[in-house]
DNA sequence: AGCCTAGCTTGAAACGATTCACGATCTTTG
DNA sequence: CAAAGATCGTGAATCGTTTCAAGCTAGGCT
């Protein structure tokens, strides 16, 4: 019961508490048959190290903080796949934390992790001012910023949003659409604003007028407000021909309302969403969508953060942006 | 640079570390004028508590750990929100595990988790057995299981799914289906199992013989997964005219695949899923399906977790059982 | 024999917080 | 006015690791 320490193992084995630190930390420095009577020792006691002794004594620890808006889109649980494979193979692990797009939720997650000492923090940043993620820096953690571009001062990898946003509507041009539709979310968060930045200007390049370029604004993304925003347009006068929405489970709730109200999709109206998830490929109507490398968009912000964690001195921050592409199903 | 210690804090407000720690920890101990100095100190310095100097001090850390097969289920998301509610109440954390099924992946989450000293662990036990569980409490790890019958030496709460598979198939019953088809994942899952025990159970009460109900095994139970069960339902001579899918994901890739391919439902078949989670009720045809109490499940996990690791001595444990519910809508 | 070297092992000093028995002051009371 | 509480503060011991200078041994070299 009372927890068995290095101290013990050392007794058990007839050495000195270094050399079974030494067994546990660098092993070649030990003799062989020491070496296995300490992993005898440690196997018969049922020892495990005490992490934060080790933490305390080596004032850093092996993990990393993921602080996330949210888990509930499925896109975030591949981008945390990715980032976890990332960190497990430099031998780092990753802690979890959700925001829920609350400021001050998102400072409790941060205040957790500080005091844990993790090496670093990967975060989509909710309520952070350049401010704040400085000053975590200067206590010595590597930051990486997640899907942001206005944070130059430290590592961040993001997908470009706006390209997305013009993928998406340069497609609904591409098939003869004139009469487009844009449903998107709360323009507060900036791969939001960039999507829909980057489909109006697609819009207006082709030379759509006001009139011809509906907007929704919601403030979930989920497929109910999906569902919500098909009822709306469906009040509209003349219906839109084409319709991007800003993610997979708002265009999924878009679509199946669309249908149930007897709306022809791709038929009568043709639907791009956004994100690829798993559901977009086995709707009722296969989804058109634009494609975000998540796993990479995990792997490359970890990679990052051990990177910087890793440098001694000099790191150069990196700005990492992937690309996002056309995936063309049976909804345009 | 160097870390800010309690030391320098109290060096700054010209007390003693014992005094800080008092402010910290029990505030009421210190004279107002001095509790004030010492958190302006704190403010000043930008001083952090190191929890791992804590945590190796008093021996156990204020979080616990969470260990799920996996975070691609939406239903999990719940789950882990109020599971993590639960936690705050009481003052502490939540740390999350994925263990994606695999035994190995188990092991090194909870290794992980001991060596981080946790207070207990919330677990559905992948390969894990009775040993490993009774070694764990042995430690002084509070235990409770989620979703798991048959350990009964520790707390636990789950949901009874044999009547879910009840309920499901009465559901379909009751509707006047006589040839049903049961899609289910796989059945060493206990969950899984139970629903197709409840499931069989209640349709041989009702008569129904081998040839009336076919029974489809997937190994996974996702959109995809349901999409290949439609397909292979679609070869076999006499459809069934009721289906229950063992999870929602799969009866949403079964029910678009069929509509796809021109059946109508629930016109000529209908469908029964299982969890309710939220794309349930905003598919095409919005989804019957038997709701679990998922919130209250995390919920009840984390308050019995807390409740044996506060209990000193005589902990009595208990396992939670709670009852799933029928939620109609129009896929039957 | 005497000296080096290489290879192992040792043991004590951190790391930063909490705890607790014990002082130091200040009030109250008989 | 002395004794007895009350109220606050103190500081050393402690938790379990890692680290590192120093010690020991055995063997090789001159």
């Amino acid at each position: 019961m009372p927890s068995i320490s290095i101290r013990d193992v050392a007794m058990r084995a007839g050495v000195s508490v270094g050399t079974v630190s030494n067994v546990l930390n660098r092993p070649n420095l030990v003799a062989e048959a020491t070496r296995e009577r300490v992993r005898a020792a440690i196997g018969e006691l049922g020892f495990v190290r005490n992490e934060s002794a080790r933490q305390l004594r080596q004032g850093r620890s092996r993990t990393f903080g993921v602080v996330l808006e949210s888990l509930a889109n499925p896109y975030f649980t591949d981008l945390a796949r990715g980032a976890e494979a990332a960190m497990n193979t430099d031998g780092f692990d990753a802690v979890w934390c959700t925001s829920d797009g609350s400021a001050a939720k998102e400072r409790r997650c941060l205040d957790f992790l500080e005091e844990q000492r993790v090496s670093g923090v990967i975060i989509t940043p909710v309520g952070l001012d350049a401010e704040r993620i400085a000053e975590l820096h200067d206590r010595g953690l590597s930051v990486v910023v997640l899907d942001r571009r206005t944070y130059s001062s430290v590592c961040s990898t993001r997908v470009d949003h706006v390209a997305g946003g013009e993928i998406a509507i340069d497609h609904l041009l591409g098939r003869r659409h004139r009469r487009l539709a844009i449903v998107t979310g709360p323009l507060l968060q900036e791969p939001i604003k960039d999507r829909y930045a980057g489909a109006t200007a697609a819009a207006r390049r082709a030379g759509l007028t006001e009139q011809d370029l509906v907007t929704l604004v919601r403030n979930d993304m989920t497929p109910t407000a999906g569902k919500e925003a098909a009822q709306r347009l469906l009040e509209v006068d003349a219906l839109p021909t084409g319709v991007f929405c800003a993610n997979d489970l708002l265009a999924i709730g878009l679509v199946n309302e669309l249908l149930r109200a007897g709306v022809k999709v791709p038929g009568e109206i043709s639907v791009i969403g956004y994100d690829d998830i798993e559901l977009a490929g086995t709707s009722v109507v296969p989804l058109t969508t634009v494609r975000q490398p998540r796993h990479e968009l995990g792997w490359t912000a970890a990679a990052l953060a051990v990177a910087e964690a890793g440098a001694s001195g000099d790191h150069e921050h990196r700005q990492v942006v992937l690309s996002p592409s056309l995936v063309v199903r049976e909804s345009t």
